[in-house]
DNA sequence: TTTT
DNA sequence: TTTT
């Protein structure tokens, strides 16, 4: 039971290897750093300009051990799952939020270069039947690729709950 | 595991009162009529133009039953599925194709006019390795790190295939 | 041209009336904040839980107007649209990051209650470079008129009508 | 303006080389067959199954014309597009329905094999009646990061940053 | 056949 | 008819 629709679909390139850790549970969970981007010629200098967009995407259980079995920076990925925002509070006392994507599908795209190409998952739909949902997540996501990865003093810690 | 993406949303209203039967083995089967449409002026004339598309949606299980119990005629729905062609031969000889969105979810919109503002289901998941086809999802893809799944009532067991 | 699908789609209820300004150009900005939710039954406890996103939605131009016209607090919207992350540096001198939706297409969902029932509309899809695309669109659309389109299989012979 | 929603994403490859016509106008016109398929063992017997959905792109213009030039038998695409169904009348008098993908937008995935990885299109958007859609989307959307703002010959001006 |  |  639900009232509302909370969907992201991506296709982009990973831009470092997963970070996989476990909960104290066992849990698998693992973090994308996704690129996706665009580029188009502008019109008045008419110069090229890219747009890069990056996602921060977490996946769970199967799905995460999948990820981090199989994927690899640079690789292509679809991801299907929906937006979630947290909010923590600064060492400056000051509340902010941070955004992920919740993974709930994952498809690799492209050949056979590596280790997994085509294999498809599906999460547990963790986002149905949150249980013991709640705790936030720290710092297990900056991709090197990360010009400059969200705030590492998130300030708080996750030593069983996966986020 | 599988390769591919094969997705279909649709928001629209019904064109008449939900279809529900069940099959031999008392899966529910509901089939709605969903129209989507749009209008424009039309650059020449500059008459109004509407066009309006009809979806057939079939959907199955648990879905299948709060469709037949809350929706009506005239109501507005989301709908979340996949594309299914089935090829059948006609009287004449020639192989034709029929195509039905498979809804793996469902949410009614607007108010609380009559029966069920409001509500979401989801599908059982059948298309994604519900074994058989129509085959009971029960327990499929909850992650191991479930520390508590879905709602998950439908562990409906049909040993006929819905469709 | 571009590498990459970046899509959220959220169906979901206004937390707060919208926010529209004007840049000094002239250009309507629009926020939203909407909300999306979902509530389950936990499984150990047995109480109802409920969790809810919000997520807060731009749009620019003709959207913007529009929304700013006819959206109010409650009211259902689908929601189409591009993530998209800034970077800051705050007071601190800390990098931070904030996620918002760019909306390329809305559309008001529910009854007539207000203002603006049933309106749809679409950004500039400024992001994909509608630019040059010039590609002449002479005969699509058409259909409703058709009454005897696509043959059987795909091999079809229509001379000027492109479908 | 419209009331509704009608869109379908697909993932899959080219089970054949695209068809590409031109009409009497002169407008580009592609057909794609894709395939989404997907696999599992099934619960009962044991065996893997596999099904494949084939379904049939239409593509006009620019679109088309990309379409026809760079994609290949094998390839995979990303596709986004709406709904159509055709009905006609068969020989035998018979009214039937012909459902197509109307692509408005495609994504070549995988690697640059061939002729071209990574290139991206979207369609007229021919599907919204582009009729009076004018409202200008200049300046929309380019973020206060933005070196350069979306191609965007849609008509406006703002000197100032949106948001 | 819906809806606006 | 694709793909893994």
């Amino acid at each position: 039971m639900a009232r509302g629709v909370n969907k992201v679909i991506l296709v982009g390139n990973l831009g470092a290897d997963p970070e996989m850790r476990h909960t104290g549970g066992g849990t698998a969970v693992t973090t994308l750093n996704v690129a996706t981007s665009e580029s188009w010629t502008d019109k008045q200098s008419g110069e090229k300009v890219e747009k890069t967009e990056w996602h921060r995407v977490k996946m769970f259980g199967r799905l995460a051990e999948i990820a981090g079995d199989y994927l690899k920076k640079g690789r292509q990925v679809y991801i299907e799952g929906s937006l979630r925002t947290d909010k923590y509070t600064g060492k400056d006392g000051i509340e902010r939020y941070s955004t992920d994507i919740i993974a709930s599908e994952m498809q690799m795209l492209g050949g056979n270069d590596g280790g997994g190409g085509g294999q498809r998952s599906q999460g547990g739909g963790q986002r149905q039947g949150g249980g013991n949902y709640g705790g936030p997540s720290r710092g297990n996501d900056q991709g090197a690729s990360r010009s400059s990865p969200p705030p590492a003093d998130n300030g708080f810690a996750d030593d069983e709950i996966p986020f």
